[in-house]
DNA sequence: GAAAAATTAGGTACATATACGCATTGAATC
DNA sequence: GATTCAATGCGTATATGTACCTAATTTTTC
């Protein structure tokens, strides 16, 4: 922690994109370089190469994509929340469900936006004041949505409440195994299998024929990443 | 056909560049504008406009992203081939399964390259000569991946044998309705409902239990757009 | 017009998933 | 030490999916 992470008056704020898409990472700093009050000071294509340019240059935004190499944004976000508490964070990802948008939030992000959203999207949100939350337009909707739909607004937070022994079913079932197959797998007898999968459906409100399966197969990533 | 589509010597190619995201449209322009040989004439955010633009400006090479509102990448590579087939069409896509490219080369599109690959590659593909097929390195892997994974490398293919009536079904198990429930929506009884998933796990290669389910679920965007 | 395929529907048998129960063990908490 | 809860396992019943069949009618194809 050698300097202080402030944005001096008149000067502007440094900025580093983390994108494993070169393409679409050009895309950002283009259009961050039509705002003067914005300096770009550095890009990256994955996690640790990020957190090595933040720890070398301590710029005061970032803005990263979620699904990178070695470490993703997420990780990216928990690394800058423990040790450059002061740095701006974005979230720029092309998941906009509300657990993403929620995980974001409390690893503290300071703006959650879609890829699919405009220049100016991304610039209304690098200028909101900080400490505050921005979601870009297409992000409200699709949290709308969400909350429309109960089952996936708490999933997040119902995956808090599965214990070790129904997570390993919950990945497999990811896969479409079978109970007898999950049971062979985990060396456990079919019917116990059977008993996660039934108080996996009781918490994760996933009741009716197929409906667990659906949930774990739509949801793979989410519960893969938890 | 109101003018030849053929680049003059020493003078720039036009370029239209087609992608519903803003963000990764204008990395694409930045990226295209480094080459002096190429000129950007038009953009446009789906695949309407993009005729539109295609019909005014005649230009040279069409840059287009697949999923796009109204008119997608491949309703549009249909529509060049049969009313502009001098024009050089790129597709640049996320989805990189083989069943994509191979659909992108039948409606005669001149490359594929896939969102995540370098600016150099973009490059590259445009340069190359007209009348070849360029894959970018990224997804030659997928190709390979997609080649040692055989229920994949056909699919595309094998949907073409769906009938119509299978094809309802099989929308509605993207859902994951039950037989019952698919009966009562198309008014057919349980049975048919029944012998149409039998004939569909046949013929996707999906035998065994909630097999076509899972491949319903997996693949809904690929089935949904067929 | 004949042949092939699609669409519809049913029979039978078995595999699997779900919804109720109940009971034992062990680790954690109070 | 008692209580609580997760993890384990089993019984029974029902719903659903799948694997074999057969077969009539319609549509498509040759």
């Amino acid at each position: 922690m050698s300097e202080p992470q402030n944005v001096p008056e008149g000067a502007p704020a440094d900025v580093i994109v983390a994108d494993d898409h070169p393409l679409f990472r050009s895309g950002v700093v283009s259009c961050l370089s039509a705002d003067t009050s914005l300096k770009i000071v550095a890009e990256a294509s994955d996690g640790e190469a990020c957190i090595a340019k933040l720890e070398l240059f301590r710029p005061h935004i970032l803005i990263a994509d979620l699904s990178m190499p070695r470490i993703d944004g997420f990780g990216l976000l928990a690394w800058a929340q423990h040790n450059q508490p002061a740095l701006e964070t974005y979230v720029l990802s092309m998941h906009t469900e509300l657990a993403y948008v929620q995980k974001a939030k409390e690893l503290g992000a300071n703006g959650f936006l879609a890829k699919e959203d405009a220049q100016s999207e991304l610039l209304n949100a690098v200028r909101q004041d900080a400490g505050l939350f921005y979601t870009s337009e297409s992000i409200g909707r699709q949290v709308h949505d969400y909350l429309s739909a109960p089952q996936n607004e708490t999933l997040i937070h119902a995956l808090r409440n599965v214990s070790k022994a129904e997570k390993k079913v919950l990945d497999l079932l990811t896969s479409s195994h079978t109970s007898r197959e999950i049971a062979e797998k985990l060396n456990l007898s079919t019917r116990t299998v059977e008993a996660h999968r039934s108080s996996l459906a009781e918490k994760l409100d996933a009741k009716g024929p197929n409906k667990l399966l659906e949930l774990a197969i739509t949801n793979r990533q989410l519960i893969l990443g938890s």
